[in-house]
DNA sequence: GTCTATATTCCGATAGAC
DNA sequence: GTCTATCGGAATATAGAC
């Protein structure tokens, strides 16, 4: 598979691998080993157990996934760039990683107070800003009344959700996985178009 | 807990709840037989095995979930009624059981070919008068031009995802339960207010 | 039908040689 | 650091008494 890799870099890349498609409950020490050539015993030599390795998994795929949402709200755009950049951005990122969005809600779900904690233990997201914007456009009579929560939900569900329900989605509409990307290619402008019409006066 | 219900149907209520909030694999046998007040030899004796007591389950619940909605899509409805009564409808359903679409989702992500035949296998969900109902209103010019496809996953996506991702949701607002509740109330309207601002000419 | 006890399988973790 | 072999516990499943 990989050549060069360090051993540590190579279990990371299975375990990363073999925990997002089954999650913490069904991954297998013994499917992250085969994935990582190697045996069990080195995973324990590496990382002392399971959980410790999943929690190292976690942590990462999490602060690298969801800063990189957060920073877009935080920056110094407009509000209509932010949509605009926020929506092309995060799209692209999820059909390069499509299984991370439901792994990551998935586990957030199921151990709520432990791994709030870790995503978010140091810097929480700052969405303030962003609100504030929308507040502000709002009373410069620049776009419709509208709860700046629900405005956010809306730009984050119509951009994650397809990928979660993806297999529904097919099996509903009978998409082939070609078809799918280019449903998904197109939304990256269908998204923004789509509130902008809705907000805008 | 239940006073005149069979054995049976305490254990497809056991377990109902156990599969629920652990999934497949991170479900007990012991657990769902602590959950319905009997022993494990009970479970093997009404259910042969985990696998079938879990597929009894997650074909019950998707097809007394996805089916409600999509009545709503195949009735006779206008496009403008439909969007508002899905919308108000389905959270409405949601909220009562709050973690079914993601262990729905989650399940159909694992298992894509074998459970999305056990959901679908005789009764498709039709969705095809909305896409047609959505392209005629686009032709009368009654709204703007807009791919039905997106319209549908804009639409299910914003009354699903809230709930998905309300672990995610309250560790970056800080909304608590109650907070959080009254939220999903006013996105019954607010759902079908925002994407009708969107279409409307 | 329901229970206790036990068999069986699976899986995380460790021991110890190299 | 990496391997093989094995332990020990947990979880599914069965046997058999009542």
């Amino acid at each position: 598979m990989s050549e060069e890799h360090t051993t540590e870099a190579r279990i990371l890349e299975a375990a990363k691998k073999v925990f997002i498609t089954r999650g913490m409950a069904g991954a297998r020490m013994q499917d992250i080993a085969n994935e990582a050539g190697i045996n069990k015993a080195l995973l324990h030599y590496y990382f002392r157990s399971k959980e410790k390795l999943f929690e190292t998994i976690f942590r990462e795929i999490a602060q690298r996934f969801i800063p990189r949402m957060t920073a877009i709200f935080e920056s110094d755009l407009t509000l209509f760039e932010k949509i605009e950049v926020f929506s092309s951005e995060y799209i692209d990122n999820v059909m390069k990683n499509p299984y991370i969005p439901l792994f990551v809600l998935n586990e957030l779900n199921k151990q709520p107070d432990t791994f709030v904690k870790q995503v978010w233990g140091d810097k929480k997201p700052n969405i303030e800003k962003v609100v504030a914007q929308i507040n502000e456009e709002v009373a410069r009579g620049n776009i419709k009344p509208v709860h700046p929560l629900h405005l956010l939900m809306n730009l984050l569900a119509m951009c994650v959700f397809p990928f979660v329900a993806k297999p529904m989605l097919q099996g509903v509409t009978g998409l082939t996985n070609e078809q799918f990307t280019m449903l998904m290619e197109q939304r990256k402008k269908e998204v923004p178009r789509f509130i902008i019409e809705s907000i805008k006066k």
